[in-house]
DNA sequence: GCCAACGTTGGC
DNA sequence: GCCAACGTTGGC
């Protein structure tokens, strides 16, 4: 199993989105970024446990976690002219753009600030606090995922 | 809304 | 394949 870290603006998608979703799962498309596509295509699998991260928002930080449900598949966004996620390169035959589905399952009673991720001695390896990270798909190392949920646990 | 740090694009 | 121009991300 693999520990991961997904972005989202709260404005268009937060966490309170998804546990209102039917079964409180979502496909979790939009991502154009090769590297972020990389990990979805590749190694994101079932069972992998996912922080939910908010993004460009009043209080940044992990709010919450989730399950991936279903493994990388087609982002369907990309064949729709209409989204603004519209690939006109890319086709049907051989899709682009990837996609998993998460599944809702617990939002901490408080945001784990990004100050106090990029204050701890612990958490070193994390894309957040490295300069200038900016994928919305990033791995998390087994002992920093662990010390980062105790510490989004402990407090509730 | 600013701006630094990236990623992507396209001419050559 | 280089690299300048451009677009985007995301914290502040």
């Amino acid at each position: 199993m693999q520990y991961w870290l997904f972005k989202t603006e709260p404005d268009a998608f937060s966490i309170d989105d998804l546990a209102a979703m039917p079964e409180q799962i979502e496909h979790w498309d939009g991502i154009r970024n090769y590297q972020a596509r990389n990990f979805l295509r590749d190694n994101v699998k079932c069972g992998d446990q996912v922080f939910i991260y908010h993004s460009s928002c009043k209080n940044v930080g992990i709010v919450g976690l989730a399950e991936v449900v279903k493994e990388g598949y087609a982002d369907h966004t990309q064949f729709n002219p209409d989204s603004n996620y519209y690939d006109p390169k890319s086709s049907p035959d051989n899709p682009r753009w990837v996609m998993v589905d998460i599944q809702f399952k617990q939002k901490f009673s408080q945001i784990l600030p990004l100050k106090l991720i990029k204050s701890m001695p612990e958490i070193i390896e994390i894309g957040l606090v490295k300069k200038g990270h900016r994928l919305s798909i990033m791995p998390v190392q087994p002992a920093e995922f662990e010390y980062l949920l105790s510490r989004c646990q402990g407090t509730s």
